[in-house]
DNA sequence: CACCTAAGCGGACCGTGGTCCAGTTCCCCC
DNA sequence: GGGGGAACTGGACCACGGTCCGCTTAGGTG
């Protein structure tokens, strides 16, 4: 409560719980890799201050939450000009897409290639009834970080992750026997998992996790009709 | 291109095309009423100086688009203070929910008592088709006051005309005899009308309007099988 | 090892959304 | 008609996101 104006968070405790891949800035997210690959790698000096800026970012979001989170005081806690933060990130939206991108990984890992009922090894028709439930969780679990990128609507649909998700859907309704409009029926599928939508229908109506399951499979079921036999 | 900062509108010559229906601030965004009704009637002063605030910001969005409202350039051009501005609309998005508001009732009259298909003497199949495609048409043709309006992400699903569609499709869902969990269905029914997918879909991926339409229909009908003909 | 250049850096600067509060105006009630 | 108090007004003020541009430094080249 004295007079300096912004508030230090002088080299926090907290452990940096993000990878140190390296991932570029703005634009890349137009990347069709599998989340925003490393691209050509940064100078050493870069690439330092990069890991610096996401450590102090991670953790202060962890203190204080998402929402709170300035950039002024992100380049202040992690001793570098607002200029590198900018130049790194492209924007606040930015920041918080590189937060979330090693656990977006996490989640893509599980669904491309890990074990049944998600994974390649299950039929396509069981693959789709669990990809809801995992996105649903798996977002209910960062809820805070996925508002707050969230913030910049215009942005949602030409994200990597979403795009990915999206042919993953579509090829799985395919896969599945699914007749129609399958890109659009996969668009509607995602829409039902928004971020935005899901933290709403639990947080403010008070729905369960289940329910927003069985809401799924009802989906699921309506628009690929006879998928978990298929 | 002088030395003057701000750009001045200096009584601009677009009528007003929002009717002096008195909208209350910012909060009585929560009311139930089909869009957000009067309220306790404004002061003589304030009311004209709302009114003359939102033939401002109209007249400012019909010319420069929606995107570049600035509050300061709005309340100068209405000659009047920036704190009234905020008072009378609590902040950007209000403002633009207030331009929005009077289109949105429009569409409310045709779902709630005009005409079939769309109106009340239709059976309730019927209706929820062509529920869909009125609303994505209307959404399409002002879609950068939408876009601009749903920046505020967190604000969507508590808004009076979404809480007015989700009770209006539960309704259409049960009467056309679908089963299941029938609010979860309008919502994603809803979802599939959020203004800033159908302009992602419309704008960026360069669908049609007709097959925008086409997936509605799919849709219905995945989630109340045969309720063309209950 | 010295040089050269492109990449990186940082912090002063700006515009905008939003707050605050002292002064003013309206309207109800006597 | 006049007095009292609540509601409204307005513009100075603040914080934050984002830009700009001159300086620094990494790291390749002869």
């Amino acid at each position: 409560m004295n007079g300096s104006p912004s508030y230090t968070i002088g080299t926090p405790s907290c452990a940096a719980p993000v990878g140190s891949g390296v991932i570029p800035e703005s634009r890349r997210e137009l990347s069709l890799l599998p989340v925003g690959e490393p691209g050509p790698q940064l100078r050493a000096d870069a690439a330092r201050n990069r890991a610096r800026l996401l450590e102090a970012a991670s953790c202060m979001v962890a203190e204080q939450g998402a929402a709170n989170l300035t950039m002024d005081a992100v380049a202040a806690a992690a001793n570098v000009g607002k200029g590198t933060l900018f130049r790194r990130f492209g924007d606040r939206t930015g920041l918080l897409l590189a937060l979330l991108d090693h656990r977006e990984r996490q989640l893509q890992a599980a669904f491309l290639t890990g074990p049944p009922p998600l994974g390649p090894e299950a039929p396509a028709g069981e693959r789709l009834r669990a990809f809801g439930p995992a996105v649903i969780r798996h977002e209910h679990t960062h809820d805070d970080l996925y508002l707050a990128a969230r913030a910049d609507v215009t942005r949602n649909y030409t994200l990597a992750p979403h795009r990915l998700r999206l042919t993953h859907v579509t090829l799985l309704l395919r896969e599945a026997g699914a007749g129609g409009d399958t890109e659009l029926k996969a668009q509607v599928l995602l829409s039902y998992l928004d971020p935005m939508l899901v933290n709403h229908l639990l947080t403010r109506r008070g729905m369960s996790l289940e329910r927003l399951e069985a809401g799924w499979y009802d989906l699921v079921e309506g628009l690929a009709p006879g998928a978990r036999t298929a």
